[in-house]
DNA sequence: AAAGCGTTCAACCGCGGTCTG
DNA sequence: ACAGACCGCGGTTGAACGCTT
């Protein structure tokens, strides 16, 4: 009935990897592929379940993963698309080659959260003084105004020409045609978006619908 | 010096969807 | 058709480290 487990639970090590376990396992995927990570341990003499494999390649070993701190223009996307996407972290890791979903829940859970926090008071107190003075956590009000209301559907199938690249900005090519920070025409975002009143996202591979 | 506290981040956990026998 | 394993994801944990007192 079914398969077979992927490994002897008993005989599986946790916790930290050692320097061998990680020789190993990069030895064994540049020799052989990923492949499947559930017969990947066993093949490359590992005492670890598959899961742990993966995710030690994935978020640590892999040779395109990118190392060091966040760049200013990472930062500001990771903001725009948490904006759009919510806690999507593999699609926002989609977007930033290099890092890995992993990475930029952590950074966001332990710099961006306070970051945009503090430029959003900011901005609410230079606009007009603390509107919200009565209420005891204006961490917490904050975090609900932020979380928009995102529908994400299908992709949208008939795009007769391929938009002209050179012509859009960063923020375009990378699906946020309604940034604050997009640069682009009047004209050319109606070319975009066509008259459906969506926002196809080309790179995302989404129709962005609702409030932005 | 060291205790206490806060921060960081690698790794684990649990869940939902998918796949396989 | 169904049971159960796999896969990928987001949430959470805990060890290590740094800072403050």
């Amino acid at each position: 009935m079914g398969r077979s487990p992927c490994c002897e639970k008993a005989q599986i090590n946790k916790g930290a990897w050692t320097r061998e376990e990680d020789e190993r396992l990069v030895a064994y995927i540049q020799a052989h592929g990923q492949g499947s990570w559930r017969t990947l341990p066993k093949a490359a003499g590992l005492l670890r379940c598959g899961k742990s494999c993966r995710l030690r390649w994935i978020n640590y070993l892999r040779p395109d993963v990118k190392r060091g701190n966040f760049t200013v223009e990472e930062d500001e996307l990771i903001i725009e698309l948490h904006s759009l996407l919510g806690n999507k972290w593999s699609l926002i890791a989609g977007r930033l080659p290099g890092r890995t979903d992993n990475e930029i829940k952590n950074y966001w859970n332990t710099h961006m959260r306070r970051k945009l926090l503090s430029r959003v008071l900011k901005e609410e107190n230079i606009a007009g003084g603390f509107r919200y003075k009565h209420q005891k956590n204006p961490y917490e009000r904050k975090c609900q105004e932020l979380n928009l209301d995102l529908k994400i559907c299908p992709p949208f199938q008939h795009q007769s020409e391929p938009l002209n690249r050179e012509v859009l900005c960063f923020y375009c090519r990378l699906g946020l045609q309604k940034s604050k920070k997009c640069s682009c025409s009047d004209d050319l975002l109606h070319m975009k978006n066509g008259d459906g009143g969506e926002t196809y996202s080309r790179e995302l591979g989404y129709c962005l619908q609702g409030s932005m």
